[in-house]
RNA sequence: GGAGAGAUGGCCGAGCUGGCUGAAGGCGCUCGCCUGCUAAGCGAGUGUGGGGGUAACACUCCACCGAGGGUUCGAAUCCCUCUCUCUCCGCCA
């Protein structure tokens, strides 16, 4: 969310940060309904000074045992004012509310403009694609021949874009997570997080996935309850309506979790292998941090992630997303994307954003300085580190050799057991 | 699932027979004083959000005692609903 007087006061530049989203949004209504709030504010408030006077004076008169008939008869008028000024203020405060939810974070000045995801710049690059002398294969036929992914299984079980892995696959999954997380907390500072799976919707409201995206969203039957789409909700709603110290920032935090999401709108994208699941494994970094700092903090953030990557031995490249392709939520983004042979392009393992104070505002997490007066709204960040399941598909796909089987990188196998090829039948 | 108890400021903890209680007291913290020594004592200050106001302070008004409603001239105090916590019983990985 935005800062409702920021938004007033600087309504053309908001005007045109949306419109470099591509997004058209209708500030008039805005500027109309926020106009109006401060007219019934200052009345209701009046009254409310008159009946507060007047109420004390009240209970003064009725201990002298004077008779208070006309003064309460008064009031009860006053009382019955209030009560409709109240209620068209609060009408008027939920329709500001509802247009300032679905208003995007506004870029930063270093997020390039652009339309669409063809004008993502790119940042730098990072090892080179393998050259096979022979036809590379994708990760789902080699998973398949492996027996270490099973697709068709998986469907029968729950349903399209699901996993199931076996052997050595599952062994790589976790051996990834792992690995990982040992590289997060014991080289990069962050502090491990195992949150629920289950969030309510005001987390679901305070990192901002609804209101406006709940069909991107598990929700469960019956309840307000919704699976995470990433670890970044729990995460980042663990501080949600509290006051930090600032001795405190910043504070980093990883955690591994499952991500579910339903993809809702993209059928017939990347409709076979790891790529786009309703249910994948992610280890995510979350930053809560002091706003001046908050541009360092995501270059800290990227390089945290790219390290998993050139550990791995995966060539990677990094893109600044433009406006026009900018989430919801972000100021500024990275991406990270991965070689894949089998499509001979890079493709998206690691999302790192900076959210300012968008989220928040949102989920009211503030920081004070002691002996400064007031509070402010920290920096929030965070990122994949990485997605785990894309890493997999990495993995099986830039390792594979002539003869089928799959090269574990250097840095995994004490991950595996010691194992340095998957092969059929591990 | 059944029975009961509770939720107050950064923390602990009064108030809960409705009326100068935004909230006693204590701790913590900040500033000052004192003390020749990392202690003790003394004094003052110390919530958040919003409106008005100011160059900025000051100042002023409104709201907030788990959340949301209600009763009343007036509610932390009474009533209802919800959420969470604790105790006992049952069930269970």
């Amino acid at each position: 969310m935005l800062e409702i007087k920021f938004v007033r006061q600087n309504l053309s530049q908001v005007q045109k940060a949306l419109e470099h989203r591509g997004d058209a949004a209708d500030l008039q209504t805005f500027k109309h309904c926020e106009a109006q709030r401060r007219d019934l504010l200052k009345e209701s408030e009046a009254l409310k000074h008159q009946r507060n006077v007047t109420s004390q004076k009240i209970g003064k008169m009725k201990k002298e045992g004077l008779n208070t008939d006309t003064l309460t008869t008064e009031m009860r008028n006053v009382s019955g004012s209030i009560k409709t000024l109240d209620s068209a203020f609060k009408e008027n405060e939920s329709a500001i509310k509802s247009i300032m939810t679905q208003l995007p974070n506004i870029p930063h000045v270093s997020t390039p403009i652009g339309a669409d995801e063809t004008e993502n710049p790119v940042v730098k690059q990072f090892g080179q694609p393998p050259n096979f002398d022979f036809d590379p294969l994708s990760h789902w036929t080699i998973g398949s021949q492996l027996q270490i992914l099973d697709f068709e299984r998986a469907a029968k079980i729950t349903g399209a874009r699901f996993p199931l892995y076996f052997g050595a696959g599952a062994r790589l999954e976790r051996a990834l997570i792992n690995f990982m997380l040992d590289i997060h907390t014991g080289e990069h500072g962050y502090i491990e997080v195992l949150p629920p799976f289950i969030v309510n919707s005001q987390s679901m409201t305070g990192t901002g996935q609804l209101p406006k995206f709940e069909e991107d969203l598990f929700k469960i039957h019956e309840s307000e309850y919704y699976l995470i789409p990433t670890a970044e909700v729990p995460v980042t709603n663990i501080h949600r309506q509290e006051i930090l110290d600032e001795k405190q920032l910043p504070v980093y935090y990883t955690a591994y979790t499952p991500c579910f999401r339903s993809e809702a709108g993209s059928y017939g994208k990347d409709t076979k292998g790891l790529i786009r699941q309703h249910q994948f494994n992610k280890v995510e970094l979350v930053k809560f941090v002091k706003p001046e700092t908050s541009y360092q903090e995501l270059e800290k953030l990227l390089k945290n992630a790219e390290e998993i990557l050139i550990r791995l031995e995966l060539p990677y490249q990094v893109i600044t997303l433009c406006t026009g392709d900018l989430g919801f939520s972000a100021s500024k983004t990275y991406d990270i994307e991965v070689w894949m042979p089998s499509q001979g392009r890079y493709r998206e393992i690691s999302s790192c954003s900076n959210f300012e104070s968008f989220q928040a505002r949102r989920a009211d997490i503030r920081y004070k300085t002691t002996g400064k007066k007031g509070t402010r709204y920290v920096h929030t960040l965070n990122g994949s580190g990485l997605a785990v399941g894309r890493t997999v598909a990495a993995i099986l796909e830039n390792c594979q050799q002539v003869d089928g089987t799959v090269q574990i990188p250097d840095a995994l196998q004490p991950y595996m057991g010691g194992m340095q090829k998957i092969s059929y039948g591990t």
